[in-house]
RNA sequence: GCCUCUGUAGCUCAGCGGACAGAGCACCGGUCUUCUAAACCGAUGGUCGCAGGUUCGAGUCCUGCCAGGGGCACCA
């Protein structure tokens, strides 16, 4: 079965090979935060069992007790709430806290250890340490902050996914920014990562569209065809037709609609892969509906869940009511072929092959999923808008009634998204009307087009998947701080900066003594340290979103540093001012790697 | 009706069962002789939709309401 696949490659040469992982980053020792709270915990889990011992405490089933970066400042980089274990240990959680701090083994990058009311322990990291960090991360933020949690790994990512029958819009640019940037975190996390296209172009809705450019095409012989409502009305389908007048003449006059449909789907992939190029987004590997057709894996999919005894053929369902089926006998249906899903969960079951023998859009889906875990994935996730919830469900449903595990597919669900702009007279935020009139836009073209490619991956990103997405095109195409685009590029161009000037004045910072970098610029360090938890959250949640938070909130901590500690300046000692630029070295390696995860790029002047 | 998502500052949104609920914007007041203004500093701003419950501890978990979005085809 693995050699029935059928995708196209893309032309894409900077992914990693799917199937040999053989130069994959080998699980090695890391420095990053993300190993030491997985540390301290440990650690504090090792007291605890040691008190045990001693019987300074009772036995008792240790719980896991995460430990936190805090609130606050002042109460240490990672914290332990104590109180957790008061009831279990029948002490005061100070007490615990103290019995834990006794008997703590030593930590190298552990500074201050202290306890707080009501239970609290907060660890500081070592000044030492964090410095030791500024070097570590010039050997490269991707080697430096990377996982080992996806090393030897596999992982698909499926998304987009849009029909070729149109231009990209909004709500397919959401899909693609989270799941791109999805697959570039599963990278950083490890995973050997290949992105997928799916599309449907077996269906009703390619025919029609072969149709209306095959009747937009006779239009421009000068024949006199209406082009029925049901049909797409896209102005972008007479261009079509209009290059084919051109090229061909009046030679395809008589020709089927199939050659009008492949046309078609030919023009609009070219649009939809320039569209997407154009905010830095590539698949690996376009997989469509007809080659399921073609290899007969719809039908084998069928015939295994029928022997399975979850296949039957009726006019209506069986758990149909009376006034279902009296609405079916008034459509005078002939049996069709139906999947008993209702038996997994559903609230009815679903048709697979329509009483004219012709599958529905589901059997296929559920052969591509089949396929899909056949291909033997760790993890497969699918990124789809939450219209498609009951669909996914449906699969899910279907890959069980094979006797298959879905456990490793897995679907990002995205609310809605819509472009909107503030009306003052209304004093409300208003969609943007879905016409093509000048200033308005529903595409990803036209959304690049007003703003960037940066903001339009920026603000498609930076918000939960759970939640609905105004896109307000009015605040994207502002250049300043209130657009947090360009709040996060300057980060990086302010580094470019300094070492520009450096490059000019010829200084450089070989030699730095780190020792003379002070508060401020090892709070930079410190916050920069938790990228290896963002990276790593952000890939077992499925909460891509997390990355731009977190660079936003890096580039807050940025700015006022930059302000303040100052490396080319008159009254700056020639030894600080090396320390300070290998630290802006750092800095501008960080942030460097920030853009590059979210796709964005990294602009050396704005 | 059933499923699902959302409801936190005027606006847009963060918030892992833990400490006094946070940003950005808007509004108000300051800061460009320095590698620095797409930036910085300061001030204002909250019954976390409502009501119960679990817990030493709830914006966070559970139940029920209220409000808004989306889905519930022999469409794809």
């Amino acid at each position: 079965m693995l050699s029935q696949w059928h995708w196209q490659v893309a032309p894409t040469s900077i992914r990693a090979p799917l199937l040999d992982c053989a130069h994959c980053p080998s699980a090695k020792e890391n420095s990053t935060l993300e190993q030491l709270n997985r540390r301290l915990e440990a650690a504090i889990e090792s007291a605890l069992l040691s008190a045990q011992k001693a019987g300074d405490l009772p036995q008792f089933e240790i719980p896991r007790i995460p430990v936190s970066p805090p609130k606050r400042a002042g109460q240490g980089d990672w914290a332990y709430p104590a109180m957790g274990l008061a009831r279990l240990a029948r002490k005061s959680p100070l007490d615990i806290a103290r019995l834990i701090v006794d008997r703590l083994p030593t930590l190298d990058f552990a500074g201050k250890i202290e306890i707080a009311p009501p239970g609290f322990i907060n660890c500081t990291i070592a000044d030492d340490y964090l410095r030791k960090q500024i070097d570590a991360m010039l050997t490269g933020c991707q080697d430096f902050f990377q996982l080992d949690i996806g090393v030897g790994k596999r992982a698909q990512v499926e998304f987009v996914s849009a029909n070729p029958s149109g231009p990209i819009t909004i709500g397919h640019t959401r899909n693609a920014v989270v799941g791109d940037a999805l697959a570039r975190l599963l990278e950083a996390a490890g995973y050997a990562v290949q992105r997928e296209y799916y599309y449907n172009n077996a269906g009703n809705q390619m025919i029609i569209l072969g149709k209306s450019l095959q009747l937009r095409y006779l239009q421009q012989l000068g024949e006199d065809v209406p082009l029925p409502d049901d049909h797409y009305q896209g102005e972008y389908l007479v261009d079509v037709a209009r290059d084919l007048a051109e090229k061909h003449g009046e030679s395809l006059r008589n020709a089927g609609w199939q050659r009008f449909r492949d046309e078609a789907e030919r023009v609009m992939f070219a649009w939809i892969k320039r569209s997407l190029a154009a905010i830095n987004i590539q698949h690996d590997a376009f997989f469509n509906e007809t080659s399921l057709f073609e290899s007969g894996q719809i039908w084998s999919v069928l015939e295994a869940m029928r022997e399975n005894g979850h296949i039957y053929q009726a006019t209506h369902w069986e758990g149909a009511d009376a006034d279902e089926i009296a609405d079916v006998t008034a459509k005078g249906y002939e049996p069709a072929t139906w999947f008993r899903s209702s038996k997994f969960g559903d609230e009815k079951d679903r048709v697979m092959v329509k009483s004219d023998g012709v599958p529905t859009y589901t059997l296929p889906d559920i052969a591509y999923h089949r396929d899909k875990l056949e291909r033997g994935f760790d993890i497969a996730v699918n990124v789809l808008g939450t219209d498609h919830f009951s669909q996914a469900q449906v699969v899910r449903h279907g890959i069980r009634a094979l006797g298959m595990d879905p456990a490793p597919i897995d679907v990002i669900f995205l609310q809605m998204v819509r472009a909107v702009r503030w009306n003052k007279r209304l004093g409300d935020f208003e969609a943007v009307k879905q016409s093509k009139r000048a200033g308005d836009f529903d595409t990803l073209d036209d959304l690049v087009a007003m703003t960037s490619a940066d903001a339009v991956r920026y603000h498609m990103l930076a918000r939960s998947p759970n939640s609905q997405l105004d896109f307000d095109v009015d605040q994207v195409v502002k250049q300043s701080n209130e657009n947090p685009v360009y709040y996060i590029q300057n980060a990086y161009v302010r580094c470019a900066g300094i070492f520009r000037e450096a490059a000019g004045r010829g200084f450089d910072d070989d030699d730095a003594d780190l020792t003379l970098l002070t508060e401020s610029e090892l709070r930079f360090v410190r916050k920069a340290l938790e990228l290896g938890n963002v990276i790593e959250q952000a890939v077992t949640q499925y909460e891509p979103q997390k990355i731009a938070f977190f660079a936003h909130e890096l580039a807050g901590v940025f700015h006022p540093i930059y302000d303040e500690v100052r490396v080319l300046h008159s009254e700056v000692p020639a030894e600080t001012a090396k320390a300070r630029l290998r630290f802006y070295r750092a800095c501008k390696s960080i942030f460097r790697y920030l853009l590059e995860l979210m796709g964005m790029s990294a602009p050396e002047r704005m």
